[in-house]
DNA sequence: TTACACTTTACACATTACTGTAATGTCAAG
DNA sequence: CTTGACATTACAGTAATGTGTAAAGTGTAA
């Protein structure tokens, strides 16, 4: 695809380095996220790239990337972007508490328990609403849209 | 608060009804929403007041509220507003089937119950990640800071 | 009559996490 | 030298469900 060697060579910001710059479009590519994300992602101060070609593209190394797989599995547990910007910048300052860090995984973990118990009741009454009606006859006769149109919520 | 009786009494559009017809704000607050989300609904055509008066403004009867209250019943079930609006038609055509509304609520089911597996697994891995950190020491030993920088997710 | 609460319309903003567009510049290959 | 893929910036739009605002008109109580 793009060979990277030759912007490389052009720029001044990024200082000697073991791993090769990439740029926007194969860092993408390779974490599987839209170059438009990534720019997003610097825009929320979650990432920010190594440095700048000649041609003012922006250059990553592995620290970007490692950074963005940090933010996947973040995400993937249910972190918001902003929860993810507080623990990235836990981890970069070594000043920083693991207590900080627990606080913000025991406030999700409750979020998420609350979210799971606010969706079993939903669960329990779709299928209750579900069970009473046969799907037979008319709308007038269904025991759903009655439910739904009673007083009581049953 | 607000005597109705003066305005219904210029009512042309509004045919001869039991229940008096009350303005936007005192209908929401029987209800329990914001005039705003009432205009919203009707945007959207979920409501629609019975009349309006010699003022133009919006006239509701007991009809409005039933249906609210069914958009509220159902909302507290995870239907979308999209989904409401169906089951509202369907509940108004006569010649609607019962198959309809049986599909539609199942649909619903499974959307909450792939979100509950979603959550379970996010818990899970909450769960796990603050378990193993006592949050005593700097970040930097942090085991949950550690485990979302580690090459894989554990 | 004056003050104040309520209504109207049309439109912008909040939230979260992107996604797309326009206008323009850069670069390797044919 | 042109083509096509990639990059830049700045800004607008999406989804879902509202919330808030402005500028104007209307209704009611003191």
């Amino acid at each position: 695809m793009v060979d990277s060697t030759t912007a490389t060579s052009a720029v001044a910001s990024v200082t000697a380095n073991a791993t090769p710059a990439v740029r926007i479009g194969a860092l993408a590519q390779r974490v599987g996220v839209a170059t438009e994300t990534l720019r997003y992602y610097e825009r929320l101060g979650l990432i920010a790239p190594a440095g700048r070609s000649a041609a003012n593209y922006r250059l990553y190394g592995e620290v970007a990337e490692r950074r963005l797989l940090f933010i996947r599995r973040a995400q993937a547990l249910g972190f918001s972007l902003e929860d993810i910007g507080e623990l990235l910048s836990l981890h970069h300052r070594s000043e920083a508490s693991a207590a900080e860090a627990k606080r913000i995984t025991e406030a999700r973990l409750r979020e998420v328990e609350a979210k799971i118990r606010d969706l079993e009741r939903m669960r329990r009454g779709l299928a209750e609403l579900s069970a009473t009606c046969s799907g037979e006859g008319s709308a007038a006769e269904c025991p759903i849209l009655a439910s739904l149109a009673a007083s009581s919520p049953k």
